[in-house]
DNA sequence: CTGAAAGCGCTTACAG
DNA sequence: CTGAAAGCGCTTACAG
């Protein structure tokens, strides 16, 4: 635990330069705040309450997400879960709203009393991980990847599963599939398109841009996708949401049309709990578990923190996809409903009693 | 700012014992620990991380919620953003994992470095936010009531929504009518019971327990629940859940075991964000809005830490009655399901037209 | 169980 | 822009 008169030895300056470094004062060269700050951080410096440290760690967020979302609420539980038991609290900090002008992050972290970052943070702002990490403040970044080997972090790769979840609705005999997805770029979602193109290309059908829809990650977004997919001229038979709200929006947009899952239409989702259970037809979905990936990225800043993990650190963990009811052979005359309502290709409409293949699990991937 | 010099004179001691008693130092007597404290809380004696003063503030729970729960999520998101409005951070507490054997409340939020805490605990636990309150420190209690005047708390009463959703049940024509609740007491759960009873009182109809189900909040407990119902001998004809993981899972179940919802069954949901939409059909809910709930305390705790308000509080803000599409009329002969999936009384399942009563907005009670 | 006093860790005018 | 030094706020042996 050293104290600012070590770091002031290490840094070559006095006691008084460090604490202004360490509060961001006025008059002091950017040069030596950053030296100050780079040997304060590799010395291990802990913020403290009166004399004693402080055991609180930094769930750090953009403001971009919202923290009721499945899946930030799950990574958050699965964090607090695994910090807790390290003796650490979790403090929610709004890094772009609540940084200071001209303050570093080492600083701003400090100044709200913790020893260390989750850094939740979207494609946009990588940026931010990368200074992070340069200033050398502790930190596990959640959900994106870095090729720096200096940047810890913790993500899960839906790629192969993606691929795997296309080659499935190929194989049933779909040839238009759309893909549909938030509108906040991060890396979680990009594999996922990555993956729907690959397939495309492996079977040699074409990549067609006008088959890729942006929303908002909200159930009238999905609502959205499946309506514009049923009006089209050639309509997909088979849509691949990669965000649960939206797939969700989209069966319940279905439903109301009187469109069947999956007669008339396959619905891949994503799933980041356990919700695909919550929808009928139950989704089939490419899934990741948002609270293990939370726990993870906690227990990795804990050994991080205590000192036990000094080299940085790539973790991959595996989606899998399992396969539900949701998706089945595309129809034989795909109807298709305008915008007004009228179907161009009648259909009957027997019942809700939709076959239920088994539900088969998927790679529970390595 | 007091500083302990200060609390020291107005207690009447030297500063090493003001030390000892925030630091909950052996050797001190628990008498001149607690008029210290008592004198530190009302003083506005703050945390300080070297001499500035901390500006975090507690989200206190207890370890018998998930935090990922649409609940617990959502008013965590309003409680940060009406927080960082005021330039507090957040921090996550479990007290009764966390705190340590002989701390006091105050000196395990002092030890967190918390200014003031948010307390969203459960019914079990009322005790603890009694004691927080005696002891002076800082607080909202959020979901929970207090008759006792010196317990600042914020919550929503859904008891005449409650009452409001039976009698809409009672004048469609029902009269046998389950109540579905989870397995951890608090008193919004308790409000709904007792609005239930309320209605069927009115309305001269008998309360029988046998009709009181208590799951976990799962969509598994809601399954069961459904199950149950459905292989009752004078089965009920409709379900009012008060967890809207509990609905989601009966209105599942009935689909799998083609029980039509609201022909065969109606359902009332509850509905804590706007996830009522996510199911087809749409649930007919009892309402609260978590989001603003959650801002509100936050709200509430802010104008407490800045001396903007004195007096104690106690805040209840409305639900709210949705009537949508899984509620109809009772059916003329009732089917009922063994559990070994037979039907006692074949009906005919001509298709999934199910009839969408106008969307009606209930008493956005003022 | 409590206090007087030494002293740690930090911040902050003051000087240059 | 930086340092020497005063001093705040707290903790901690030591004494009783």
């Amino acid at each position: 635990m050293p104290s600012i008169r070590k770091i002031a030895e290490r840094a070559g300056v006095s006691i008084a330069t460090v604490s202004r470094a360490l509060n961001n004062d006025l008059g002091i060269s950017a040069k030596t705040r950053d030296r100050v700050l780079a040997v304060a951080n590799s010395a291990g410096y802990k913020a403290k309450v009166g004399r004693r440290v402080t055991n609180s760690v930094g769930f750090a967020y953009t403001g971009e997400q919202t923290l009721s979302h499945p899946f930030e609420a799950a990574v958050l539980e699965g964090a607090v879960k695994s910090l807790g038991g390290g003796g650490f609290n979790l403090v929610l900090l709004n890094v772009k709203r609540d940084r200071l002008r001209g303050e570093t992050y080492t600083q701003f972290f400090r100044r709200a009393g913790v020893r260390g970052v989750i850094l939740r943070i979207v494609a946009e702002s990588r940026d931010i991980c990368r200074t992070i990490a340069s200033e050398g403040f502790p930190h596990v970044v959640l959900s994106e990847r870095f090729e720096s080997s200096d940047i810890n972090c913790v993500d899960c790769d839906s790629k192969p599963d993606s691929v795997r979840a296309m080659e499935y609705l190929i194989a049933l005999g779909h040839r238009q599939i759309a893909f549909a997805t938030h509108n906040i770029p991060d890396r979680d979602h990009t594999d996922r398109l990555e993956g729907y193109r690959e397939a495309l290309g492996n079977h040699g059908l074409p990549f067609r841009p006008e088959l890729v829809f942006k929303h908002p990650a909200t159930l009238a977004g999905g609502a959205t996708v499946l309506k514009m997919v049923m009006s089209m001229a050639e309509r997909p038979t088979a849509i691949y949401y990669v965000d649960w709200l939206l797939a969700v929006g989209g069966i319940k947009a279905a439903h109301e049309m009187g469109v069947r899952v999956p007669e008339d239409i396959s619905i891949v989702g994503f799933d980041d709990t356990n919700m695909r259970h919550a929808v009928h037809p139950t989704l089939t979905a490419v899934c990741q578990n948002a609270v293990k990936l939370g726990a993870e990225a906690g227990t990795r800043l804990t050994q991080v923190l205590t000192g036990e993990r000094k080299a940085p650190f790539q973790i991959t963990m595996p989606s899998f996809f399992e396969i539900n009811e949701s998706t089945g052979p595309p129809p034989e005359e795909p109807i298709r409903i305008a915008t007004n309502g009228r179907r161009t290709a009648e259909v009957d409409q027997v019942g809700s009693d939709i076959p239920r293949p088994s539900v088969v699990r998927g790679s529970e991937a390595s």
